[in-house]
DNA sequence: TACCAGGTAAAAA
DNA sequence: TTTTTACATGGT
């Protein structure tokens, strides 16, 4: 029996930001660790001293957004980690991103001067850690998403940290020392292949034993230098570390141009259906400059929201 | 029942 | 050097 503490928090993204639109992007997801349903997202922290759980709501609107959170935790939940929480939740919905300047770029774009409008406030999540993006990325590799999403839930309940809050158990994504200890038959029974294991394990061991520091990879100068560092590890490809960098560091820049779903969409969009390839991909998508990536993540929103553009062959 | 799904490394040619 | 092939599970 443990004592739970409670506190709340107010947070002021910037401007534009639509939380319930960005935050759906976590519908169906596992209660226990990151959710959104009924107008709320639910997501476990890890704050230095412990887990907590965060419950966030939208007290404003697109162009005035506020979010209240409520914090729960077994332990004092003060000044600091008040602080700490907000920091995190700011990170992981990007509250912080400045969205004019990439409506600005995309402007003269038939289909994305569109979706802007259609999902103006709409931000792209950050994962907690990079780490936890290159580990997702790895399970994600050939397979899809579905199955991808299960072995990742698998993952997490059997490795992650936990704590019981409120009668309710939530779970952290492990981190790299758990997974450093893990067995390959361990993992096996996640349902990720032997490989698969292979590369998870030994990249975290490598981790944790000080020989690769994922979450200083932001102080190179480029995304390029990034991807080039990235692909250095046994297991990451060209479209694992630009994936990872998207979703793990909100490199907007980061383009998986070799993306399956990705060439589909543009497929449709931009080429009259006809099926293209990576590189074909990669040349069209110079368009959105540096915003590439963000450019990406919008038209998979669209395409999740049956969003259509009057000037694409979206459907 | 097959077959495909947000790739990658190793084997074969 | 370039081209196949094995891998794993969930949905259709």
């Amino acid at each position: 029996m443990s004592t739970n503490y409670h506190a709340n928090l107010t947070i002021r993204p910037r401007s534009p930001y639509d939380f319930d639109l960005s935050a759906s992007i976590f519908s169906g997801g596992e209660p226990s660790f990151s959710r959104y349903e009924s107008g709320r997202f639910s997501q476990a922290l890890r704050l230095r001293d412990g887990l907590a759980l965060s419950r966030v709501t939208s007290a404003g609107e697109v162009e005035k957004p506020v979010l209240k959170a409520r914090l729960s935790s077994n332990y004092p939940l003060e000044k600091k980690e008040k602080d700490e929480a907000g920091d995190k939740l700011s990170w992981i919905l990007n509250l912080d991103l400045d969205l004019q300047p990439f409506y600005n770029a995309v402007h003269e774009d038939p289909v994305l001067s569109d979706l802007t409008r259609d999902l103006r406030g709409l931000k792209s999540p950050r994962t907690p850690s990079v780490y936890e993006a290159l580990v997702d990325s790895i399970i994600e590799q050939q397979i899809s998403l579905g199955a991808a999403h299960a072995m990742q839930r698998r993952l997490v309940l059997k490795y992650g940290d936990q704590l019981e809050v409120g009668g309710l158990k939530i779970y952290a994504f492990p981190g790299p020392g758990r997974l450093a200890a893990a067995t390959p038959e361990g993992l096996r029974e996640c349902g990720l292949s032997w490989k698969k294991t292979e590369y998870v394990i030994t990249i975290s061991r490598a981790i944790h034993e000080g020989a690769l520091d994922l979450e200083s990879l932001s102080g190179l100068s480029g995304t390029d230098e990034m991807i080039g560092e990235l692909r250095k590890l046994r297991g990451v490809g060209t479209w694992t570390a630009e994936l990872t960098l998207l979703r793990g560091l909100g490199r907007l820049d980061a383009f998986p141009a070799d993306d399956l779903g990705i060439r589909r969409l543009i497929s449709r969009t931009y080429s009259g259906g006809r099926a293209i390839s990576g590189e074909e991909a990669r040349v069209i998508a110079e368009r959105w400059g540096n915003w590439k990536g963000l450019s990406a993540f919008y038209l998979i929103m669209a395409e999740k929201l049956q969003i259509t553009s009057s000037k694409s062959d979206l459907r």
